[in-house]
DNA sequence: TATAAAATTTAGTCTTGCCTAAATTATTGT
DNA sequence: ACAATAATTTAGGCAAGACTAAATTTTATA
C-alpha cells in the first residue's frame, strides 16, 4: 500500500532531519511539520509498529528510517524534486515559487507521470535549488559538498545547492546572484559573528551564518 | 474555505448528473462515486446544511446544486479538463490515459497553476474528449450538440465530444477514427436494437446504443 | 545532587468520511 | 388498494489524523 499523504510528509522530514546521521527528535519533527509534538508521538508509534516498520524508534531517543521507510521517503523526494524542475522548465515558475505547489503534487502523481516528466526533462540530476534528485531505482546520489559556512578566507568554489524552502531567502540570493553553478570566493571571515565576506561576479557581500549555512559548495 | 477532495468529487458528480435538468438521486450518486448510498445520504445532508448551502435537498427528492455549489463544481471541472488537455499536449498522454491522473491532480493544483497551464495552452475551449472547458470566471459555455443516438438515416455532422471516461470505449473509438472534429454520416438505422450504421472516412461501422449515446454531434 | 526547565509521552477528545444493519418511505405490478 | 420491491434514511461504529491538558522522563543548572 502507498503511504498516506500525512505519512509521506513524515517520512520525508525524517529523511531530511536524519541526513546528518543523528536521529530526528519529536520536537524537531513537530516544528518541521507544523504539527503538535503530542500528535507526532502518536504517528511515530504507529509508523514504528507497521509491518514492515517504516521507522526505528525507542522512547525519548528519536527516530531513524528503516530501509522500507527510506525507500518510501526517497520516492516522495524524487517526485518533489522532479516536479519542481518540471514546473520551472515548462511553466515558468521561479525557484522561490515552486516549492509549495510541488509539496501538494508530490503525493498524487502516478509512477507513469513520474516517468514521463523525468524523460521529458532528460533525466535531470538536480532540481532548481541544486538538490540531488534520487534515481529511478531510489538511490540518493552522493555529493561532495561543504556548507559555505565552513569555508574560510581565500577558499573558493562553486555553489551546488541551496537547502531549505524559504522563499524570501531564495529571492534574496537570486538578487545577489547566488544561484547554483555560480563561482564564489571567500574574502574574509569574522570569527565572532561568523560573517563571511564573499566575492561573486566582481561584487562582494557580507553574509551571516543563517545564510551561509544554507548554501552548499563544491570546493576548488 | 476550499472544499475537501471528497466534497469536490460529490459536487462534480452532482453537476454531471443534473445537467439534464432533473435532480440527482442518492443511488445514482452512490453508483458514480463508488460510495454506499447510506454514506451519500450523510454527505448530502451535510452539504445542504453548510452556510452557504452547496446543494438543495429535500428528503427522498434528490439534489440539485445551489449557485455556490455550481461554482465549486465548475472550478473542479475546469481544473480537470485543463489538466487533461495539458497532459495530452505536453506529456504525450493518449486520450484514454489522462482521466485517472487528472482526477487526482484536479484537487491539489493552485489557482496559479491553473492560470499557467491555461495560458500555456492558449486558453483552450475543449478538452481532449471534446468536452467544453468552463471559463476562468466559471461559466460553462453553451453547446448546440445532439447525441449521435438521436440521428437517423441521411443525417450527418461533426463529432464534437465523447462523454464519459471509459478508457476501453475511447480506445475502441480511436481505432474506428471516431474522434472529435471527425465528420460522420448516418447510413442506416435499425429501429429494434437502435443500431446505427455510420460512414466515417469512406468506412462504415455499425454502432449500438451504448456507443452512440456517448458520442455528441454538431449537425450539418 | 537537587531542582528547574525542556522534551516527550499518555490520556482523552474531535472532525471527516466512510461502513453495515435496520428502519422507513416510495414505487410498482396486480 | 396492497403487497412486494426498490430507494432512501437512520443509527451505530470505525479509522485516520489532528488537538489540549496532564503526566512523565530527560537534561541542564545551581
Ligand atoms: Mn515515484
Ligand atoms: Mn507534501
Ligand atoms: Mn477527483
Ligand atoms: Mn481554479
Amino acid at each position: 500500500m502507498k503511504p498516506s499523504t500525512s505519512i509521506q510528509d513524515y517520512l520525508k522530514r525524517i529523511y531530511e532531519l536524519t541526513e546528518s546521521g543523528s536521529p530526528a527528535s519529536t520536537n524537531d519533527l513537530a516544528r518541521e511539520l507544523n504539527i503538535k509534538p503530542a500528535s507526532v508521538t502518536g504517528m511515530i508509534q504507529k509508523l514504528a509498529s507497521e509491518k514492515p516498520a517504516l521507522i526505528e524508534y525507542q522512547k525519548h531517543q528519536g527516530v531513524t528510517l528503516t530501509s522500507a521507510g527510506k525507500k518510501a521517503a526517497l520516492e516522495v523526494i524524487r517526485h518533489h524534486r522532479l516536479l519542481e524542475t518540471w514546473l520551472v522548465q515548462t511553466l515558468g515558475y521561479s525557484w522561490d515559487e515552486v516549492h509549495e505547489e510541488a509539496e501538494k503534487l508530490e503525493h498524487v502523481i502516478s509512477e507513469d507521470f513520474e516517468r514521463r516528466i523525468a524523460a521529458a526533462l532528460g533525466h535531470p540530476l538536480r532540481d532548481p535549488h541544486g538538490e540531488l534528485i534520487p534515481t529511478a531505482d531510489l538511490k540518493m546520489p552522493l555529493d561532495d559538498t561543504t556548507p559555505l559556512s565552513a569555508l574560510r578566507k581565500n577558499q573558493s568554489g562553486k555553489i551546488l545547492s541551496i537547502k531549505g524552502a524559504d522563499a524570501d531567502l531564495l529571492r534574496y540570493l537570486d538578487e545577489l546572484g547566488l544561484t547554483p553553478n555560480t563561482m564564489i570566493e571567500v574574502i574574509d571571515y569574522s570569527p565572532f559573528d561568523h560573517n563571511l565576506t564573499i566575492k561573486v561576479e566582481k561584487k562582494t557581500h557580507v553574509l551571516g551564518l543563517s545564510v551561509t549555512s544554507k548554501i552548499f559548495i563544491e570546493e576548488s
